[in-house]
RNA sequence: GCUGAGGUGGCGAAAUCGGCAGACGCGCAAGGUUUAGAACCUUGUGGGGGCAACCUCUUGGGAGUUCAAAUCUCCCCCUCAGCACCA
């Protein structure tokens, strides 16, 4: 009988479907199973078909499901479509058609396609997010987000999409890309319906440890809610000549999370669309140019800003900030490196501790002050504290560095210890002329502070030092004699960068010379800066700010404290307040396109006016009642985008005329429709209202009881280009219904994984490359089955995989023998046992491990191994095949079931009610006893390489075995008459001579 | 730049509480079968050396720990994915 993978195929996909085996028994009496929620992500059908990265995602969920069933459980796994929203319209408008006539086309060809994949799919339970028995539900939980005042209405700055004609959320237009179509996204000012997301961050982040996520979804989160935390501090802003006394205390809120480093605070920084500009354009002597810089900072693309990071501002002229530290006069600028949407939209400058206040400053020669000094080597026990200068000398006659040379060979600045009341500078000066004989200078610079641990070998003590660097630039290399201490053997030599630091390198241990390379490479960066060094490399001696933790310096009283613990204490002296922030911004939720739920609120301009409303905040405002929900979409033919920041909706008098539900006057609905995303925000539950044909409602009680049965989801397996849109929306969304009192859990999704990417041939599969695989071609070809191990036969479900042609062949094989031993194989009624029958035990183990784990590709390998030897043994077991079939089963429903139904024999009478699928069949266990056989293959190695091997009974001790292998022949030669000085062994596995 | 994942034969990949590297499959080669081809079956298949038994090298590169390293530690290189002035 030859393998006709199509007929055997259809024959079974019908029978399932009658049989409704794939239906589970939602909330019937007598259901005593566990109940197991399997969901996969609905697809959107925006393109000619099933995506093969859709099957892929599907078969590995399936046979995740699959398995469970066979487990014993309950298993509930849907499918419907993601049809309403962007995508699917824009296809729509692709083509010519309209996406209401194009979702019916869509519907057909999907629900056609996914039924071929085999997989066990709950179909009396699909839905679709565009028919209004559905959006119904997703036009409710709008209103109640409004009732529970998580919705509003907010004229912002937003992304706009110029080829979509739409706006985004922040999450569709990472990178300044629209999600959806890849163009460049530009800034639009809009009024528009956000939900406040922000509300949840805390939780939304703090729940992330508890959930049972791929590892990368769960950073992708964190990062996207990017928690910081630090506070908030004032700096008054006086302004003098007004004659309204409260006008002339402005104050500047920034957030910062460095408080600690207040007193290095030499300027400040407010974005271009940052209120207090336009609040003193009076007194800004430059508003003018403020203005034009304003212009066209917002005229840059995100791509101008990303590409060109290069920093630009302008001083707002005549206003100052004070310092609240040390009451210093500080400047203000206006730069588009600060943005307006996080913190307060203004920082505090501190550019000695933070990498782009630095690289302002020096653009626009701004002070640098350091207020944190870093601690170098390594702390060490009976410290001797010290205080210490150290010079680094440059010649630009020579373009040479000067050191002295000790006896022992290493180099050493000149130094000293400062005298207490000795200015610093002096000391070091005075220092550098005795130790070296230098003394014809034309500049000194302070080049910064460090707390050195380091081992004095001379004297043979630990110390902390803190050390002061200074940089001093030769006029000519004049000396005088020098005046050495005793103990001070060294004479003076000029040498490059390099080989100092090479020198110190050299004897760092455990950084003892730490500080000495850091002020090296300052002092480097800094004679290059001023023009002195013309022969280094100025990228290698970049100065840059030091962001780290330290101990403070030139921070007054807090000075000596640690950076970390001076935080709050700071924060506290200048009366700020501990702030915790998030990136993390309201998700922006209307749409001005066509094909969405309309947005169910009405405005009506009288109320507005008379300050009525259902919110305080935003009179004018109704929802539309429950009773009038859903408030259907129109089929109108003027459905294009209209690019206006308008709904093509807002031309249609007959949908958006409507009365006020408080006053009845004429009112106006609101014509935006919701974003794609709250379609599949609570989809999972909508599967379930689907049980009644959405009779349920969500507060029914007959609702929560099935809710509570089955929610919530069990086992939740998709993409990871999901990990900051869908999967933290629906987060959202959960914890907000929760809240409202709808349903009882706060994480809809307590188990989550990311499968991999599927690939083709190593490039991303995509139509201008022209080589996206269809799946139906192979399906066709090849058969399901083969197509679905195939797919999983790859790699990793985790990792993705790479589809290539050649491959395929491989399971195909594999599963005509498969066919062939069940169909024509023999069977002995008396079977060996032995051998087969440990390898199976082994193959039950190993393959119900792997699947629970979705390591698909090395379960087929370890049934694949068991074929090869169940083909060679003699007198088969049909009992062994069967079990063998059973293990088939999630990968290859077809085959397995076929011939399973065919080797039932008189089974098929032994009392089973109905229909007796291999998919209802109990998984099979093992017997840990048979594991293992009784010998096992011992290798034997001399010095650590394998000589010899030996088969080696199970129980036998360690001793005898030694004694055996000792006397092998091929041991003996390898041991070369020595004895043997260690014996290592590792039962079942090695033993290893050591001579 | 930052974060995460990864680098193993001609290819997809196995092996990670350190214990025989390359399971399984593709491809390739030889043989069988066939009028011929396809399909199928058998055998072989990391590199170098040897008629052979066998020896030797090999998990991106370099050092280290160990009886023993793809696996642990340190340094460096490369690839992919995500983020990108987040104060």
């Amino acid at each position: 009988m030859k393998y006709n993978f199509s007929a055997i195929e259809k024959k079974w996909a019908a029978k399932w479907l009658k049989e409704k085996i794939y239906e589970p028994d939602f909330g019937k009496s007598g259901n005593k199973k566990r109940k197991f929620y399997n969901l996969m992500m609905f697809p959107y059908p925006s393109a000619e078909g099933l995506h093969v990265g859709n099957a892929y995602a599907f078969i590995g969920s399936d046979i995740y499901g699959r398995f469970k069933r066979m487990q014993g459980y309950d298993v509930f796994e849907p499918m419907g479509l993601d049809g309403f929203g962007i995508h699917s319209e824009n296809y729509a408008l692709k083509i010519g058609t309209h996406p209401l006539k194009q979702s019916e086309a869509s519907e057909k060809r999907f629900y056609g396609q996914l039924k071929n994949i085999g997989n066990g799919f709950a179909w009396d339970e699909r839905l679709e997010t565009y028919k209004p028995e559905y959006y119904k539900w997703t036009q409710w939980i709008f209103t109640e987000m409004w009732r529970n005042g998580l919705a509003y209405r907010k004229k912002q700055e937003v992304n706009w999409c110029p080829s979509c004609k739409t706006v985004l959320s922040d999450e569709q237009a990472e990178g300044g890309k629209c999600e959806r179509c890849a163009s460049e996204v530009v800034k639009k000012e809009l009024e528009q319906w956000f939900f406040r997301i922000t509300k949840y961050a805390g939780k939304l982040l703090k729940n992330l440890d508890e959930i049972d996520w791929s590892e990368k979804v769960k950073i992708a989160q964190r990062n996207w809610i990017g928690k910081s935390e630090g506070a908030l501090i004032k700096f008054k802003v006086p302004i003098s000549n007004i004659k309204n006394k409260e006008e002339s205390e402005i104050y500047l809120e920034v957030f910062t999370t460095r408080p600690d480093t207040l007193f290095g605070a030499t300027y400040m920084v407010v974005a271009p669309e940052h209120e207090i500009i336009g609040r003193l354009r009076d007194k800004i002597q430059n508003n003018k140019e403020v203005e034009n810089y304003i212009f066209k900072s917002k005229k840059k693309t995100t791509e101008e800003r990303i590409e060109n990071k290069e920093k630009t501002g302008v001083e707002l002229k005549s206003i100052k900030a004070i310092n609240p530290a040390n009451n210093e006069e500080i400047p203000i600028f206006v730069a588009d490196y600060v943005l307006m949407g996080y913190g307060t939209g203004a920082i505090m400058a501190v550019p000695a501790h933070d990498e782009r206040d630095f690289e302002f400053a020096k653009q626009f020669q701004l002070p640098v002050r350091q207020v944190v000094a870093e601690e170098t080597g390594m702390k060490r026990e009976k410290e001797e504290r010290r205080d210490g200068v150290f010079v680094i000398v440059f010649d630009p006659n020579r373009q040479k560095y000067a050191a002295g040379r000790q006896e022992n060979g290493i180099l050493r600045l000149f130094s000293g210890g400062a005298d207490t009341g000795e200015n610093m500078k002096n000391s070091a000066l005075r220092e550098l002329s005795e130790e070296s004989g230098l003394y014809d200078f034309q500049k000194m610079d302070e080049i910064g502070t460090v707390f050195a641990h380091y081992h004095n070998s001379l004297r043979n003590v630990n110390r902390i030092t803190k050390a002061v660097s200074f940089l001093v630039v030769l006029k000519s290399g004049k000396t005088k004699p020098v005046k050495l201490e005793k103990h001070e053997k060294f004479t003076l030599e000029w040498t490059t960068a390099e080989d100092m630091e090479k020198n110190w390198e050299e004897h760092n241990k455990e950084g003892d010379f730490d500080h000495w390379i850091k002020f090296l490479r300052q002092s480097v960066g800094q004679c290059i800066e001023f023009g002195f060094d013309k022969k280094n490399d100025p990228e290698r001696y970049k100065t840059s700010a030091y962001e780290g933790d330290g101990i403070l310096v030139n921070s007054e009283n807090f000075t000596g404290m640690d950076s970390e613990k001076a935080r709050w204490k700071i924060t506290e002296f200048v009366g700020g307040k501990k702030q915790t922030q998030y990136r993390l911004r309201d998700w922006l939720i209307s749409r001005q396109r066509y094909w969405g739920p309309p947005i169910p609120m009405i405005f009506c301009e009288k109320c507005s006016v008379s300050g009525n409303g259902e919110q305080k905040n935003m009179p004018g405002w109704y929802t539309v009642p429950e009773s009038e929900l859903p408030v259907k979409l129109p089929n109108i033919l003027n459905f294009r985008p209209r690019g206006t920041g308008e709904s093509p909706l807002a031309s249609e008098k007959k949908f958006y005329e409507t009365k006020c539900p408080a006053c009845g006057n004429a009112a106006r609905r609101e014509t935006d429709v919701s974003d794609t995303f709250l379609d599949s925000a609570w989809y999972y539950i909508g599967y379930l209202m689907k049980i009644s044909n959405f009779k349920f409602q969500i507060k029914d009680s007959r609702f929560s009881e099935i809710a509570r049965q089955w929610l919530p989801v069990d086992a939740y397996i998709g993409g990871a280009e999901h990990s900051v849109l869908h999967l933290l929306y629906v987060r959202f969304v959960a914890m907000a219904l929760k809240d409202f009192g709808h349903i009882s859990f706060e994480e809809p999704f307590p188990k989550f994984r990311a499968h991999g990417l599927l690939v083709k041939d190593g490039a991303k599969m995509s139509k201008s490359k022209g080589n996206v695989v269809n799946p139906d071609e192979y399906i066709n070809k090849f058969g399901a089955d083969t197509f679905r191990m195939y797919l999983m036969f790859l790699a990793p479900f985790e990792c993705g995989g790479d589809f290539r042609d050649g491959g395929i062949l491989g399971i195909s094989r594999f599963l005509e023998r498969v066919w062939k031993i069940g169909t024509q194989g023999e069977f002995s009624d008396s079977p060996a046992l032995g051998d087969t029958e440990h390898l199976l035990h082994k193959t039950v183990k190993k393959v119900g491990e792997d699947v629970e784990s979705l390591q698909y590709n090395t379960a087929i390998s370890a049934l694949m191994i068991f074929l090869n030897k169940f083909e060679k043994t003699k007198n088969r077991s049909l009992e062994h095949f069967r079990t063998f079939l059973l293990l088939l089963a999630p990968f290859a429903p077809f085959v397995a079931e076929e011939l399973w139904q065919m080797t039932l024999g008189e089974n098929k009478s032994a009392g089973f009610p109905g229909f007796n699928s291999i998919h209802k069949a109990e998984w099979p266990s093992y017997d840990a006893k048979k594991l293992e056989a009784d010998y096992f293959v011992l290798a034997i190695q001399v010095n650590g390489k394998v000589r010899d091997e030996m088969e080696v009974p199970k129980n036998m001790p360690q001793g005898e075995i030694e004694k055996h292998a000792l006397q092998r022949e091929r041991i003996l030669k390898f041991m070369e008459e020595k004895k043997p000085k260690r014996i290592i062994f590792v039962p079942g596995k090695i033993l290893n001579i050591v001579l």
